[in-house]
DNA sequence: TTGACATATCGGTATTCGACGATATAATGA
DNA sequence: TCATTATATCGTCGAATACCGATATGTCAA
């Protein structure tokens, strides 16, 4: 894993929209309509469902979860025409650790 | 203790200068010269001697360690005109645990 | 009480962020 | 090929942030 930028990281949990997409992946089948591309635990949200739920505007969403993906906190698969989003567990696991140990 | 403000915590961890200052009183004699009003690990590090590490104006440092305190993530000491700040290790182990469990 | 510190607050300016609509790109299906 | 759908990028504008210098407040020492 490539090393993490704290500040980036923390500038991307810094807002309650984008909190709220992280907290929604942890459980994905929970919050999201099932969709057709496959297990959103394993592959992903696609973007559109997250803009839904979020209920903010399309182009909004889509620069939210680069910049979360850009922290290191988002993994992304493209499938044909869709893009989904799923947490990477690593990354806010050594968040977590560098918080504990190094801050 | 009271419950936490994950956005306004993630936006006092998101600016470089803050993220040393909580670095720094982590190990105050390790970074600060000694103070006579006592020992640093116990009563903090008065605002100047962070002020002169930091190499920013005195009002952006007394800012930030205000925005720092309001956080959760420091704890002040005033004493005559000092005004000593240390690092509250049970709000970052709470902040840990809060991404570790719950975000 | 006056003066010298330590710190906080105020007002300003330049940069960044939040959020949008419009447009571009890229894949799909007819 | 053409229209449709999914997503990304661009340009904008008001709000918030990063800093500063100037000033206020509060404490101590003479």
């Amino acid at each position: 894993m490539k090393h993490m930028d704290p500040i980036l990281i923390f500038k991307a949990l810094s807002n309650e929209t984008r909190l709220q997409i992280l907290h929604w992946l942890k459980e994905p089948e929970k919050y999201f309509p099932s969709q057709e591309g496959g297990d959103s635990k394993k592959i992903g949200v696609c973007v559109s469902h997250i803009q839904e739920k979020a209920g903010l505007s399309q182009s909004t969403v889509s620069q939210y979860l680069l910049m979360l993906q850009r922290a290191g906190l988002l993994e992304v698969n493209r499938y044909g025409q869709w893009t989904y989003y799923k947490r990477n567990e690593a990354a806010l696991q050594q968040l977590s650790a560098y918080i504990r140990n190094q801050l």
